[in-house]
DNA sequence: TAATAAAGTTAGATAAGCCTAACTTAATTA
DNA sequence: TAATTAAGTTAGGCTTATCTAACTTTATTA
């Protein structure tokens, strides 16, 4: 339990660091340059945070050295993840949004302040464990089921899997991937591999489609 | 429709400048120093702001002069005056929050843009007219219904009258109003006045009950 | 390993919101 | 109406979060 009460820049400093580390598997920790890129700041903005980061110990951090969370830190990154995602299920569930039109919006709303109002919204949501993008929710303590998830490209032809996430959240792919019917949970047949320029033609519903790789990597499967 | 995002900080003096003038009825324009002390800011704070909503045709203002809102300011002020009210009736209706819970949490959630957001608000709770402290909510319009109420201190000794609103939204004053069973509603009759210490001698549901002037100003009662 | 490229840091600015202290204008009152 | 008080303004500073441009350190590669 941190005492203080955290900036909205220093809760999304601390989110992007949860993306960059706990969410990427066997990757845990981050540099200067990839954090500024994942913030859309500069790393000289970055630079700058990281000290008052490691002032607070939110981060383990040195001069020209790698950054990392602390305890700490992670314990209050997953809680701005966790706000965000419930929100997310929250919108979809109860305001009739569409998976498309939640990210914005849950970008706003991770950042109130309330124990009592996060945990009342999960109640009311019957605590879900995934979010409308198929994103595991971090419950009430921080703890978070990690899935071992292939994407769509890398999977081999021939071989049918089940869309289980989305990578991307913005609006313009998720309204690509409703184009095509997909849904959570949809089957997805990969009939063949274009070699030269890496296009995937892929059956879903009988219906025939051809994507990009850009695409592809964007849907994870099991 | 303005078309430009009105930071937090605006949108805190607009509401202000709401619940300053089109809320008390009668009086249509204030001066920097009293919208200081609503804001709990510094007068020399309040006037460089005044330039920037002057400059944005928020207000209307001149050096020396009062402030009063344009059309433009009284419909943004209304609309966060909305939402506040809105979120409260949210937090009571569907999350269990008592009505000494909810001032704060909406002091943030206020300020979450989000058109269609607060829309859905809107028909998920049915369309409220009332918010949990008896104020009125602002229709998507802007328009609000305002009701001519006096405060208990104001009753004469031996009328009945029921309580409609409350003005002090302190969660301290409200668990107060809680102790003596009061809720919107409730009818009070006022037994005796005393002269000399302005104490109101009550009668709530067959119980008797003393009460100060600074408190019974506080109680709307028609 | 020396040169080059990539990554990271520092210095100096800017804008928003806030402050205190000193000043000016307007209002009140003797 | 002149003196006093109240209201309002200005100047100069501070903090947070951002930037650009220049510099330093580390990593890569010829
Ligand atoms: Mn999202
Ligand atoms: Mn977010
Ligand atoms: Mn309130
Ligand atoms: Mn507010």
């Amino acid at each position: 339990m941190q005492e203080f009460q955290l900036s909205f820049t220093e809760e999304n400093y601390l989110k992007s660091l949860i993306h960059l580390t706990v969410l990427t598997f066997a990757k845990l920790e981050v540099g200067t340059n990839e954090l500024a890129s994942n913030l859309n700041v500069k790393p000289a903005t970055v630079n700058d945070m990281l000290k008052k980061l490691k002032e607070k110990k939110l981060i383990n951090y040195e001069r020209y050295g790698k950054i990392s969370l602390t305890e700490t830190g992670r314990l209050a990154g997953m809680e701005v993840l966790r706000k965000h995602r419930l929100w997310e299920t929250f919108l979809v569930e109860k305001l009739d949004f569409t998976w498309d039109e939640v990210h914005e919006v849950a970008e706003q709303l991770e950042h109130i302040h309330s124990r009592k109002l996060i945990d009342s919204l999960d109640a009311l949501l019957d605590f879900p464990k995934f979010d409308p993008h198929g994103d595991p929710i971090p419950n009430a303590k921080g703890e978070i089921e990690i899935q071992l998830r292939k994407t769509l490209f890398e999977i081999e032809a021939g071989v049918r899997s089940n869309l289980i996430a989305v990578k991307d959240n913005s609006s313009s792919f998720l309204q690509y991937v409703n184009k095509l019917g997909l849904t959570i949970g949809s089957e997805i047949e990969i009939e063949s591999k274009e070699e030269y320029d890496e296009l995937l033609h892929l059956k879903i519903k009988d219906q025939q489609f051809t994507v990009s790789k850009k695409f592809a990597e964007n849907l994870f499967v099991i």
